[in-house]
DNA sequence: AAATGCGGGGTAG
DNA sequence: CTACCCCGCATTT
């Protein structure tokens, strides 16, 4: 094996960000891309899982942490090939929302998650709008270039190397934790006794979901009538913003007892009301506050705003919810983002294209937008912030501007499975020594890691970086650059959105 | 029934 | 070639 360099990677990394205190999550502190065909071996820290990554981040995870084993995602993530057998790779589905965007008496939205399953997702969106009866609409994710966000996973060793590329477009969908918190309630209601009785009254009174004077009346959400994976009803304020502040994964494994729990993931220490709280106090939503990603834009009352029915369509295709690009469906073709309104998507777009571009591989866009670009420039919060209520027309236009600096993805060693030579910038490494399929790196690199690929973290993440430390406290836009490595704070991501699992009592199931 | 992964195939730039 | 997407299949949950 050769190792080419640097044993520790440690050391081959800008040094500024090996100190404790830098803010950055430790995988952003390293320089390496997914692709890289060595991966810093000796890595002895890891980062907290993240249930909500956005933005083009780096974690390194510990191979132990049952999340990232389970490459677990708030956002509905699909698994996509690319043909790399080493590198997982897997896309966003966006969100199933009302197609008129109906909006809640608590002010409160429908964001479902949308099904993994092909199938299950067309009948997902066959469903109807427990609020207003209009059809449910997913919106695609179009973060990346036009194409859904993508996250890449790679064990290696003892570490589970995650990485994200894209900024979602969209509101966050219920978390799959939330969704699986209330199905078993719906579960456990169902095979109650009282189940039927209550069923016919929820149907009966379908209408009124949220009742302002229930006891869940501070929060936002209704129950549901159509069944579990119905929808979950969030405030708009879960859309890009606050997460962060959230301290909740904080221990290695945090998350994970949301998961196993009935409790609503995520939420571990607060009770509905708590979360209410942060909730609200989130909402209105620094414009730099959110973790990086997203913007903005969508700031809570902005959402809704922007996202008012177009003609109501009822949903497009079912089944073509993934495929955005390819235009073919969902109007979507980049641009039109969404005739539906959505127009959030279309604001953003051009930067995010933008920054796409640049995030996977590159360095600083030249684009035009490029320059730009808030997430080049640390402005963009502040810039955009509230721009959900700005007109900004977004160019919604997709990817043509970018210029493909940044390869994206899947990229590199497209034969892993098979020994060969992993072609590496110019060079070529002979895996052969490394398992086939196995672990590549592992054997062989013990201790080497090139540290080749700088190119693009540099740009993108710094930018990227640039942008989620904004929302960081003291930081700075001076500090963006020193900064741009370091990734979203392991404490920042996290969903505030809030969904009464038990409030969605509805029949199905 | 769904979620997940895998891998063959096809398409577009 | 690269980067995506679609599909079916098998395995888990």
């Amino acid at each position: 094996m050769r190792r080419k360099l640097m044993r520790c990677y440690c050391r081959s990394t800008a040094d500024p960000f090996e100190d404790s205190d830098c803010v950055c999550s430790f995988g952003m502190k390293l320089t390496w891309d997914i692709n890289d065909p060595k991966l810093p071996q000796d890595v002895k820290q890891y980062d907290t899982f993240q249930e909500w990554t956005d933005g083009y981040v780096r974690f390194i995870y510990s191979g132990e942490d049952k999340n990232a084993q389970r490459h677990l995602s708030g956002w509905a993530m699909r698994n996509t090939n690319n043909h790399n057998c080493q590198i997982l790779k897997k896309s966003c589905l966006g969100v199933v929302v009302c197609g008129r965007n109906c909006t809640l008496t608590d002010g409160s939205k429908i964001q479902l998650r949308p099904a993994i399953c092909d199938k299950a997702r067309q009948k997902q969106q066959k469903k109807l709008c427990p609020s207003c009866n209009s059809s449910l609409e997913l919106l695609p994710c179009r973060g990346h270039s036009g194409y859904p966000v993508t996250n890449f996973w790679r064990l290696e060793g003892k570490a589970i190397f995650f990485q994200a590329k894209g900024v979602h477009d969209h509101p966050r969908p219920e978390s799959k934790s939330e969704t699986e918190a209330r199905r078993s309630a719906v579960k456990r209601r169902m095979s109650s006794p009282h189940f039927s009785q209550k069923k016919r009254l929820l149907e009966s009174e379908a209408a009124r979901y949220h009742d302002p004077g229930g006891p869940f009346s501070g929060l936002h959400h209704l129950s549901c009538v159509d069944g579990p994976d119905r929808f979950s009803i969030i405030t708009e304020s879960n859309f890009p913003l606050q997460a962060q502040h959230y301290p909740s994964f904080q221990n290695p494994d945090p998350y994970k007892y949301g998961y196993d729990s009935g409790a609503v993931a995520g939420e571990p220490v607060s009770s509905p009301l708590q979360k209410s709280a942060n909730h609200r106090l989130y909402v209105p939503r620094p414009p730099c506050g959110y973790d990086f990603a997203v913007p903005s834009y969508l700031g809570s009352g902005s959402y809704a705003a922007l996202y008012k029915d177009p003609s109501g369509s009822p949903t497009p295709d079912s089944d073509s919810s993934m495929g955005p690009p390819g235009g073919s469906q969902h109007g979507a073709s980049p641009l039109s983002a969404h005739d539906r309104g959505y127009d959030t998507n279309g604001k953003h777009q051009g930067w995010k294209q933008a920054l796409s571009k640049a995030g996977d591989r590159g360095e600083y866009a030249q684009s035009p937008s490029s320059s730009s670009h808030p997430f080049y420039n640390s402005e963009y919060l502040c810039r955009y912030p509230g721009s959900s209520t700005g007109p900004a027309p977004a160019p919604a236009v997709p990817p043509p501007a970018l210029q493909t600096i940044i390869t994206t993805t899947t990229k590199v060693s497209y034969q892993p499975c098979k020994p060969a030579m992993l072609k590496y910038g110019d060079n070529l490494y002979d895996v052969k020594n490394v398992a086939g399929c196995g672990p590549l790196l592992e054997a062989g690199a013990s201790s080497a890691y090139s540290d080749l690929k700088a190119p693009e973290d540099s740009g993108v993440i710094k930018s990227a970086l640039a942008y989620q430390q904004e929302s960081l406290p003291k930081t700075e836009r001076a500090d963006s650059l020193e900064t741009y490595r370091c990734g979203s704070y392991p404490s920042y991501n996290y969903p505030e959105r809030i969904v009464h699992p038990f409030k969605y009592d509805s029949n199905e199931y």
